[in-house]
DNA sequence: ATGTTTTTTAAACATTTGTTTGAAAAAATC
DNA sequence: GATTTTTTCAAACAAATGTTTAAAAAACAT
């Protein structure tokens, strides 16, 4: 007998979908098993049954955040007609917001939650996306490159980490400028934010 | 009778150390209170005499990092001859590095810690250290818009906040460009990485 | 309908968590 | 040197942690 209305089939996704809203709020190292399963109306026992772990269920969040923003990177490189720096950091920055809408999760929950996977440490990637990472780094990294003749592989790498900061400051911690600004700034559409976070990098890079 | 050899008193200063070591390394929310005391050689009790609480430890070291660096941004703020964006960058930025070494920490894991401090989410400053940091953006975010003729409040906090996130990440994941680069890129002096980052905050102001 | 597999469940598992206790030890004060 | 205060310590506390178990329920197959 069932004490649940709901669909039964469909746990392992009622999972992952709370395991998604509670990681971006607080991180993945904190949430307990009992809360994600609370949140989810699931027992206990079922993040076992259907991830292995409290870390498979971390890795399959992670995963169904990270890996079509890498796939999208690729294929958006692929299709830039002229490389140029704005291009490359459009090309590299805007799959992480893409998805924005097609998410059960609320945009300011999405944002957070995808600002967790690019920055939140001492989480470690699992090898198949750490892989993926792998990839797109090394085909943005020479591209990036030959878009500044005039600089140094290092300095390149420099300003490809500096921008990466930005970008992952802004989505895990946007709601503190809210905060200095006395709510005066923060309120605008996402992609409108990421022009801005662009347009700075840019700035940067070109210096 | 005392089992360990050590000098008894100084057991606080002890726990602080320790603490600071492990939450550089793993964050705040991660680290026991019985992994602080082991590595310590301190009595697992004597982080609640000491300090109250656990969380206690947490704002004594938070504190121990965060005081000093908001109270020499001040003051090299009211020594400042001329209010450039640089000359405000470096006067925000530098104090953070500026006692790296009279930290008992090693030089990585001072700017990790000190990474956390500023950027680690979902810990809270106690009210007194977040006293501290209003007191600083109260004063420097009307000194760069003085700074800035051109630009709009709202562009000028967006930036501050482009260039805060530019030096979080850079303290905290300074250790992965190092890995992006196949070891090629990261090792140098603290300084000349911080000019980097003001180059680089510097231009996406200047824009 | 019957049998088989997949999924859910409550209960219990052994660890680990932060904190408290009360006595012993050390240090400080007189 | 005696006494008072501060500090340390082993032990125990209740609560929470991730995981396992075995039976019940549901879904599916024949």
């Amino acid at each position: 007998m069932r004490t649940a209305t709901e669909t039964m089939t469909g746990t392992k996704l009622a999972l992952i979908k709370a395991a998604a809203a509670l990681f971006a709020e607080k991180g993945f190292e904190v949430v307990s098993v009992r809360e994600i399963t609370g949140l989810a109306g699931a027992n206990v026992a079922s993040v076992t049954y259907h991830f292995g772990s409290r870390e498979g269920l971390i890795d399959a969040v992670v995963a169904s955040m990270a890996t079509p923003v890498n796939e999208e990177r690729l294929r958006r490189l692929d299709e830039l007609e002229v490389r140029t720096v704005r291009a490359l950091l459009a090309a590299f920055f805007e799959p992480l917001i893409s998805e924005v809408q097609s998410s059960p999760l609320s945009e300011k929950l999405f944002v957070k939650l995808m600002g967790r996977v690019v920055g939140d440490r001492p989480y470690e990637f699992p090898e198949e996306i750490m892989g993926e990472f792998r990839e797109v780094a090394g085909r943005f990294v020479p591209a990036f490159m030959e878009a500044c003749p005039g600089l140094s592989a290092e300095e390149v790498f420099w300003r490809i980490h500096f921008s990466f900061g930005v970008l992952s400051n802004t989505l895990m911690h946007g709601d503190l400028l809210k905060k200095i600004s006395d709510g005066k700034v923060g309120d605008e559409e996402l992609s409108i934010t990421l022009n801005r976070v662009i347009d700075f990098c840019e700035a940067g890079f070109l210096k």
